[in-house]
DNA sequence: TAGATTGTTAATCGATTAACAATC
DNA sequence: TAGATTGTTAATCGATTAACAATC
């Protein structure tokens, strides 16, 4: 498998989504300019996305199966091996996370929460006092921990959840943290986000 | 103002976040190599950035006058003039964002939520039925619509905040949205953070 | 066959990094 | 002065786009 770019890697779920779409309309083959209109990207970079990921060659005047790039994709994404994910602050986004159905279709299954002072939950999940996470965690065989703490609890969070055992952090906290060498940490950025959109509104 | 990329553009609100953090610590300049080790950025990339939204030079040896960054970087970002949202879709993330306390810092308030059937709001803020978003939407002067609706209908909803006047859509339903040119749109992608987050813990 | 789409190879573009003289 | 940091200019790197022969 080549290396992909971080960008190439952004754009494999949205493939993903589109392509299931199709065969839910029952189409079985599909090809780079179809995808191309849709997803707005040009066709070359449809073909090289796709070359990346599946080793399958598509065929000239038909396209690619659809079978085989779902597979493909859902194969580099690690879809087939469920992630495990416990939510770290269970306020309004917190809860937001540990029930939101979006991420079996990923491969994600969050498993717990924990929280400084966890009410009585809503929830089917499990809340967990925080105090509790390093006896907890390692049962619950979850790698990531996703951190949706105040800003200023966030780096203390952050230690805890990687002295139990964590191996990987999403963070949705607007705070810049350190991690530990080995430890993998995506930030989850509103301000750069809305940057950008207002950025682009300002643009007209 | 030179073009930014949209990589750069995204750095801003992370620069602008730790110079607030210098400021409040009592420093008043800061040079490239402090900004490069913090951030995890190149001195070179470090520079170029500042020196894309600042025309204020830096001076040898001393570094940059964190007064005026903090000020170039705030107007870049348009934080001086509050920039107005609602948000459609009042579930437990929609929640979350109506009373996300991190939106006014980024110049953002959220003003209102719409929902189809809107229960008694916990919050301070107004909740309208979506079906008086066409009456209620122009006058709240919000130019930008927050989708947090389901993914089956992010579409239907946006096109009802465009209807009703929405200038600019931050969309955070798993779904792939058409919008009318002159519309900004931003989409918050789960799945393509997760993506990334999960192909660097593999590459271990 | 003609035409659409493919995969490959080359060109372009843009962002990041390197080099270095200027300056406090 | 010496040394750290600056801004500018050039080089590198990587991603996207273009060109085109191959093929069904």
């Amino acid at each position: 498998m080549k290396n992909l770019s971080k960008n190439q890697i952004q754009r494999m779920p949205i493939y993903l989504k589109y392509f299931k779409e199709l065969v839910d309309m029952g189409q079985t083959l599909v090809s780079s300019p179809q995808i191309a209109v849709r997803l707005g990207y040009s066709e070359e970079q449809v073909r090289k996305d796709l070359q990346a990921v599946s080793d399958e060659h598509g065929r000239p005047k038909k396209g690619r199966e659809l079978a085989s790039l779902l597979d493909a994709i859902e194969a580099f994404l690690g879809y087939h091996e469920s992630k495990k994910a416990v939510v770290i602050g269970c306020g309004h986004l917190g809860r937001a996370l540990l029930n939101y159905s979006g991420f079996p279709a990923m491969g994600l299954s969050v498993v717990a929460g924990f929280d400084v002072e966890p009410r009585q939950s809503s929830s089917a999940k499990p809340v967990y006092p925080m105090s509790q996470i390093k006896d907890v965690l390692p049962t619950l065989h979850a790698d990531i921990a996703i951190i949706t703490v105040p800003a200023s609890e966030a780096q203390s969070a952050l230690d805890l959840a990687i002295e139990a055992g964590a191996k990987a952090i999403w963070n949705f906290a607007p705070a810049l943290l350190d991690v530990p060498a080995g430890v993998v940490i995506e930030n989850e950025n509103l301000s750069s986000s809305l940057a950008v959109l207002s950025y682009r509104m300002n643009q007209r």
